[in-house]
RNA sequence: GUCCCCUUCGUCUAGAGGCCUAGGACACCGCCCUCUCACGGCGGCAACACGGGUUCAAAUCCCGUAGGGGACGCCA
């Protein structure tokens, strides 16, 4: 019965900075889940932090899930103005928060606490130095509210069990477990009477009608109390799947330190949605011994029981090989599109033609719109030590196959090639003495893609001319 | 400090009691290919955190220890 119902999940970030790497994670888990059941997923932000949460830092989350290709399904939401908004505002929502609180407290499920936060300050100083579990004492529990103290503004807090345990089925994590005594009574709605996260998380979630909660396991502990403010309610609480962080190589939690923690970090530096879709699959999550996994496959197989349960390091290395074989098998006008620069069109015809040998070559796009710059260039590098030493080798050979590179009728890589050959047999040199120096003349650097091939893109008359140049 | 969770090669992982002399991938090292650099091909190095049980049999189940991560806000 229960498993007919449509599956919904959420990804929910806070938009006080980019869209951070794990959070991207989440959200590809949440979106695959979604999309493997023929379910939704929606977007909402949780945006209750007024000073924190900024305008700029929702469209950076938008930016990166976009890129990411992470598709949600609430983009026609209009909030309570009126205004088309592409998410959720769990900040719209606050007035629907507040009235769940003062239902929980009708129903003696909740209450009014008057103590200050100086007070409360106070309780957790002396309970540290006592050793004591950090946790509000429930002062106000059962205390008559006709005892406050005159304009005091209250808090409202939850009223939870004092005894048993709280058992949560975890997907991932499984059968997670907490003594209630380890729990306080959280602040549901602060003295300001704006909601907490805890509550506009629970309620948005219910309204919303998730049915799966994926989330980073910063998250598990909250989850505890979260399911008392389900009961308090008499909702059903939906299934809860707690994702492992993503640390960074040294196994600390992923930061600037480490280059990259946002999404935008990796469109910058050249990598491709599709690498970091399947590289984050990949982190924790696995589907026996396959490593690159098409968009296709990982919504046909993703699942919520091969998710692992230990935090997975960040590794770059991996990372590289994985973007360097999704440019590799990505189409070459793709690319070319990709790394264009203001290129004109005689000047894309001829990076299309060279691409098929730079993309094997390359990790990242920035390499590869590097590699590309000496077909663009004028001819005048400036060489390093290692060429001009190749080059000052090479200049007598040049200068004989100058003129037969001026008298070829049929400007091929093929014919090309055949010139170089029969020239260094003649000679009696291997091949290398000479087209070490041709390649210096053409690209500037000892290192190049064939440059034989990178002298029929180049032309007849732009390859005799840097030729002439060195000479 | 208290609580929650985790623990297989350097890294990501396969592994649901005998199929494990523990498999794959990245990284690293060697060889081949080769006009350079790559790609590609072949091969190599390399792990069940530790200690106790349970069982005919344990990487797999149980209990401890150690290590790692997370949470303990009128932040989310």
């Amino acid at each position: 019965m229960s498993n007919k119902k449509t599956v919904v999940t959420r990804f929910a970030p806070s938009p006080t900075g980019f869209l951070h790497i794990g959070g991207a994670r989440t959200a590809l888990f949440a979106w695959l889940y979604a999309r493997h059941n023929n379910g939704k997923f929606l977007l909402r932000v949780e945006d209750t932090d007024r000073a924190r949460s900024t305008p700029e830092s929702i469209a950076t989350i938008i930016e990166g899930m976009q890129w990411l290709g992470l598709d949600w399904d609430n983009k026609d939401y209009t909030d309570d103005k009126g205004n088309k908004r592409e998410y959720y505002s769990q900040y719209d929502q606050r007035e629907r928060h507040r009235q769940a609180a003062l239902k929980m407290i009708e129903r003696g499920a909740a209450y009014y606490c008057y103590a200050s936060p100086e007070e409360l300050e106070i309780m957790r100083a002396e309970q540290k130095e006592k050793g004591l579990p950090q946790k509000y004492d429930g002062r106000w529990r059962d205390r008559d509210p006709k005892e406050a103290p005159k304009g005091v503004k209250p808090v409202i807090r939850l009223k939870t069990p004092l005894t048993g345990a709280t058992v949560v089925e975890d997907a991932v994590m499984g059968k997670i477990t907490v003594e209630n005594a380890q729990l306080d009574d959280m602040i549901l709605v602060r003295s300001d009477g704006t909601p907490t996260y805890m509550l506009a998380v629970v309620v948005d979630d219910y309204d919303m009608g998730i049915t799966h909660v994926i989330r980073g396991d910063d998250h598990m502990t909250n989850t505890f109390r979260q399911v008392h403010i389900y009961n308090a309610m008499g909702w059903e609480a939906p299934v809860f799947a707690h994702l492992p962080m993503i640390l960074g190589p040294d196994g600390a939690k992923l930061s600037k330190r480490h280059g990259a923690p946002a999404v935008g970090d990796y469109k910058e530096k050249g990598y491709l949605p599709e690498t970091l879709r399947n590289y984050l699959l990949r982190l924790c999550w696995s589907h026996g011994d396959d490593e690159i996994i098409s968009d296709a496959q990982a919504l046909e197989w993703f699942n919520l029981e091969s998710v692992g349960k230990s935090p997975a390091r960040f590794d770059f290395a991996k990372l590289n090989n994985l973007n360097a074989h999704y440019i590799k098998v990505k189409d070459d006008a793709d690319l070319v599109s990709l790394i264009d620069k203001e290129l004109s069109q005689c000047e894309k015809e001829m990076l299309l033609k060279a691409m098929p040998d730079l993309k094997i070559r390359a990790q990242t796009l920035v390499e590869l719109a590097k590699s590309a710059e000496f077909l663009f260039h004028s001819g005048a590098f400036e060489f390093d030590e290692k060429s001009l030493k190749v080059l000052n080798e090479g200049k007598p050979y040049l200068k004989d196959i100058l003129e037969s590179l001026k008298n070829m009728k049929d400007f091929t890589s093929e014919n090309i090639e055949n010139i170089f050959r029969e020239y260094a047999d003649t000679k009696g040199v291997k091949l290398g003495a000479v087209a070490q120096p041709f390649r210096v003349a053409l690209s500037g650097s000892t290192v190049s893609p064939p440059i034989f091939k990178a002298a029929e893109i180049l032309g007849q008359r732009e390859v005799t001319e840097r030729v002439s140049r060195v000479g």
